[in-house]
DNA sequence: GCTAGACAATTGCATATGCAATTAGCAAGT
DNA sequence: ACTTGCTAATTGCATATGCAATTGTCTAGC
């Protein structure tokens, strides 16, 4: 990985400069101009480049690398990081691999898709306004055989275009946008509901069992990326966390 | 707020200085030692306490304001900051300040109490040794009269002495122990579950409805705390999140 | 008593400097 | 080819120093 653009780094004069420098590659690595594995140049030449001391550019990448944004190892540098797959409470967690690390087979099929305008119940579902253009899929996750979620997801032609060329014949959505899309935000909701008809079917469970919902929406700099709600037959299901709110003890 | 105790902040030698100080105090206030509202010494202080350099004392001490541990202000100096109310995804919330910020009435009621030895049902469904000794309480929590949430709780009276003595009169057991307690660590799991006979009745639901079922165990330091079961009448209830992976955007 | 202003304590930030630890990559020797 | 060891690049840590910003507190003057 060579020695990449750092002439990409700009500061924009408000605030501590050691902010400055932590918020410039932070928006490169967010913006997509530094996708994960790249270098980023060495504390030196960010030092000649920005005019700042060291121990300034030191702090920043300090900070950013708690972050968890990047990651420094010495001698051989700092690179972007990998997107975190989970993050505290609630993880932007890959289905395939939650199933697999239970131990079962893992596949998935896509019920339904449709590229466009939202239909008014996607729209009204999705909070979405009409004109925007979205992917909508209804996907069902198996593990060793069973229904194991109901995934209902739009995601932003926008913001994420390779979506429309995407058949999702072997990567299931949500882990394909963790490849090909960035995120900064997230908001979650999780309730508990009674399976419709349709969905008891689909999950194979009885009309009215208790499922878990997680509805979940993702942005990356304030730009709607994904929106998906994830339906879990109740009882089979729990979600786990556990964090501290100091450092680790 | 006068001098507090400097002497008590002792270095254990491993790691990094900065670290090593920041742990050093980290641990007087999740200790107790060091109450919400003590005066931190200066950063001079420190310095010639502990014979670092006022930037390795500063290192620290931001980076315990940072983890919210800590508040600092110029000139007024360092104190130990309030315990935090809630945190990422799911917060250690107060179920009254909860149901008064929707506009209702809040009231609650302790169903049962007993202190001692856990029978043999609640120490299998809070996973406790039989010969922990703890307070074991059923509350239930009314929003504008109505059932809001069934609250089943255990605090570790080794851990929180002064529960023995507390009535409950006018303060819930999860509020009392905001005040009362701290904690480092806490670990929840969240599943949909249909409600039973008994929580049924006491929330005035149907039997079989989905209901949100929220557990928590927190420890402060790796000695247990308290673990409680919040059992929510689906539908009418969701937890919500909204958060970045990254420092904020 | 009250106010304006000076003073000083405390944190915030940046720099310059030096050394330690790690390790990729190269060179030398077998 | 394979190993061994050296060198240098890079990050990690600590210090010393200086100035800026904020704001309690005290003092002088009215």
């Amino acid at each position: 990985m060579s020695d990449n653009g750092i002439e990409a780094v700009k500061l924009d004069g408000t605030g501590p400069v050691y902010d400055q420098i932590r918020r410039a590659i932070r928006d490169l690595v967010l913006n997509g101009a530094w996708p994960p594995g790249t270098a980023v140049p060495p504390e030196h030449a960010l030092m000649e480049r920005l005019g700042a001391s060291r121990m300034t550019v030191h702090r920043a990448l300090v900070q950013l690398a708690r972050e968890g944004l990047i990651t420094r190892r010495r001698r051989s540098g700092t690179i972007v990081a990998n997107p975190p797959a989970s993050h505290a409470m609630l993880d932007i967690l890959s289905i395939p691999d939650e199933v697999r690390q239970l131990g079962q087979d893992y596949s998935f099929e896509i019920l339904s898709r449709r590229d466009g305008r939202p239909s008014p119940e996607v729209a009204a579902g999705f909070e979405l306004k009409r004109s925007e253009q979205v992917a909508h899929l209804v996907t069902l996750h198996r593990s060793g055989g069973q229904p194991h979620v109901l995934e209902e997801r739009v995601i932003h032609l926008a913001t994420v275009p390779a979506t429309a060329a995407e058949r999702f014949g072997t990567t299931p959505p949500g882990d394909w946008l963790l490849q090909h899309s960035l995120w900064s935000q997230a908001e979650h909701a999780i309730s508990a509901v009674a399976a419709g008809e349709r969905e008891a079917s689909l999950l194979e469970i009885e009309q009215g069992e208790p499922c878990l919902l997680v509805e979940r929406r993702t942005w990356n700099q304030n730009q709607p990326v994904t929106a998906v709600r994830l339906l879990y037959p109740g009882g089979r299901h729990r979600f786990v966390g556990r964090f501290g709110p100091y450092g680790a003890v």
